[in-house]
DNA sequence: GGCCAACCGTGACAAATGTCATGGGCATAC
DNA sequence: GTATGCCCATGACATTTGTCACGGTTGGCC
């Protein structure tokens, strides 16, 4: 596979954005461009994996936020089976998602604030087999520190989110609620929070969770 | 004021958004339209309403997130100083911000998960001087209870986005911690709310506070 | 006037939450 | 082998949080 646009052949693009107005708006203005022809555009992420295989794109533009699977998910699971190249494109830059969306061998990463016409030479590059990682979110990357909590804590933590009280935890993990209160006080501690769902959404803004 | 723009004239619209790649997309499409003309485009809310009062288009698109100044916010102070119509474009409709929205005279109220072309004939209705209201959006707000909350819940659970302890809340309150915690408990049963925290979420999202 | 409802302020009480000290298991280092 | 360090699990303890019952004030209504 590899680079299937050579000079002259346009590059075929996915794009995939929950928000019609702005999915919209690019799909409009890349088709303007004269070596790019969008090929799709769909509004979630389980649209995305199937119109990705049906239409085998060059590249797939992927917003990291979308129902369905998010950009990441999406990015794996079309990766899985077409020989494409994916880019994800993000309004908040939690760190930590940068290095899943890396293990996940995407090529490109950029937030929302790029302006549009760089977005075009992103595609243009990451179709020419190069990768684009945006300078910003590598930075807040590299300096985000690695995540200091345990399985357990980190297992606590995301069973907090969706629940309410600590025994309902402990029954999920089967454990006693004291343990549970043990690992959620320690998550706590390292990450200087003052309640278990302000450690929840620390560990989240990181992408630990 | 009023209808500036005869048959013939273009409309003079200035765009407000926060996220380069969305603005940028926007700024192209709608400036492709034969009738409209893009005279600003701005960053933020602050600078919105500078480049209002300099350009004096003819409507004003405005994210309703944005740093510096709200939407709703800059709509508010460029509509007291321009002859101008404001259209709010939102991610998250929260019942209660149409409220605000509609107090400040705006004239359009769409969601970004609106199509661009309808996008184009919304800006044009609004334009000719009529009302572009969401359906979506306006049923919901009309949905939307009124504010079951007293003025002392309401001052606490604003105090209690921002704060760590009871205590603190009440020392800005100049109460008792006894009554303080009445007024979140009260607010809690009005609201069907495990906690202070989600008690102040489910206010935040109605527009409450 | 008396009655009623709503809001505010308060302290006593019960339940939940977070902290701490302890012990077991399992690696790696000496 | 022993020692050290880390993670896990647990129960006892103190603090914080939410609930409840009470009294005071205000304003509308008969």
């Amino acid at each position: 596979m590899s680079d299937g646009q050579a000079a002259g052949r346009s590059i075929r693009l996915l794009v995939a954005d929950d928000e019609h107005l702005i999915r919209g708006a690019l799909c409009a203005l890349l088709g303007l461009e004269p070596d790019i022809e969008v090929v799709a555009d769909v509004d979630n992420g389980l649209a995305a994996i199937e119109r990705a295989i049906e239409t085998r794109p060059d590249v797939c533009l992927l917003d990291l936020e979308m129902p369905g699977a998010d950009g990441v998910e999406a990015a794996t699971r079309i990766l899985a089976t077409v020989a494409t190249r994916v880019i994800i494109v993000t309004r908040h830059s939690r760190p930590g998602v940068l290095r899943r969306a890396l293990a996940a061998r995407v090529a490109g990463f950029v937030p929302k604030s790029t302006p549009a016409d760089e977005l075009a030479n992103v595609i243009r590059d990451v179709a020419a087999g190069r990768r684009y990682i945006d300078q910003e979110i590598a930075a807040t990357a590299l300096t985000a520190e690695r995540c200091p909590l345990t399985d357990r804590e980190l297992d606590a933590l995301r069973i907090s989110q969706s629940t309410r009280s600590v025994q309902e935890i402990a029954d999920h993990l089967h454990l006693a609620p004291g343990t549970v209160r043990n690992h959620l006080s320690s998550a706590m501690t390292k990450l200087d929070a003052a309640s278990r769902h302000e450690a929840a959404e620390i560990a989240w803004q990181q992408g630990w969770i």
